[in-house]
DNA sequence: GCGACTATCTATAAGAA
DNA sequence: TTTCTTATAGATAGTCG
């Protein structure tokens, strides 16, 4: 988009690639504000500062607060059932995560936790005036990748359940629901 | 970006925004993944559906990646295993996690819990003006309370498999390397 | 290193199928 | 609806101050 077309690849050049991913770097935040906007959905993007990178592939932080959430909405089936074996056991441990999920959620609508969580550092050494270098743009195809493999990760897991001779059928769990990204 | 130009304005046509919410989430998810690999960072975007949007405020959109992320390095651990009881399920799926998580911890700290996330949108109301307002250290805040509930769940997923005489013994779980943004 | 200024390139809004 | 075209709006690469 430019005088020149650009290959997608590393840019080698120190000042060039810093120009560039300051000047892409708002073009994806705007972007994601006009969708939400637009759209009226919820978005963000987390992009990690040029500096914090290393040879270091994905988002640690990202996935560590996934894993979290991977327990959201999955129960508030019935509570204070006991199991007597396995089976039961994993239906109960299914069911307490829900229960967990739901209560965060409700926390964070109190909070209203809300808006924007405009700067977040997590610099193990807090370097809070490096804030404007940040990015916001891979944070979507991370998420819609994310999905899938839960899907897929759900999938597998219902179809072993099968196997084992386990019921889930009482537990409403609808992996679609995990595609956020795609309506 | 088209025939014609298009007010930054929530679109009351239908069908009309779904196209649009469509379209420029993949161009959104492009640019993302280009910038990460033009500049050699990390970083992502978290979109919610636009079907998903009630009342929802914050945490949608984030525990729908959390959701993902939960999985993400989970398996690559041995594949193709099968399983010949609920037993060794279990402890595979929790002996996953583990790998997974010690992976996560590594990459934290080599990227020194990755850098900032810069800009998180996703107001209930999409009060996109108002991002001044909000709070960093929530964010921080919420993240620790989501792991803090992840190391109960874990830990009662400990218990509650010695309650079924299952041996978790070889797995050896430290609850503390899930506090990410404690330093 | 940061804006500003185009020339270009890309994303995408309308339409059509 | 989803997919394709196509005409444009918008983003941005190269440069200059």
């Amino acid at each position: 988009m430019g005088r020149r077309k650009v290959e997608i690849a590393y840019i080698t050049n120190n000042s060039n690639r810093r120009l560039t991913f300051r000047r892409r770097k708002n073009g994806i935040m705007k972007m994601i504000k006009e969708l939400s906007i637009l759209c009226g959905i919820e978005a963000c993007a987390i992009i990690s500062d040029e500096n914090h990178h290393e040879a270091e592939v994905w988002p640690s932080p990202t996935e560590v607060v996934n894993v979290l959430s991977r327990f959201k909405n999955l129960s508030e089936h019935e509570q204070g059932k006991r199991m007597l074996d396995l089976e039961s056991y994993l239906k109960q441990r299914i069911e307490k995560t829900q229960d967990q999920y739901h209560k965060l959620k409700m926390e964070n609508k109190k909070k209203e936790m809300a808006g924007y969580i405009e700067k977040y550092m997590c610099t193990k050494e807090f370097n809070f005036g490096d804030a404007h270098l940040t990015n916001p743009n891979d944070f979507t195809d991370f998420i819609n990748e994310q999905l899938k493999e839960v899907k897929q990760k759900l999938d597998s897991m219902d179809f072993q359940a099968q196997e084992d001779s386990i019921d889930f059928d009482d537990i409403d769990f609808d992996p679609n629901e995990f595609y956020l990204a795609t309506p």
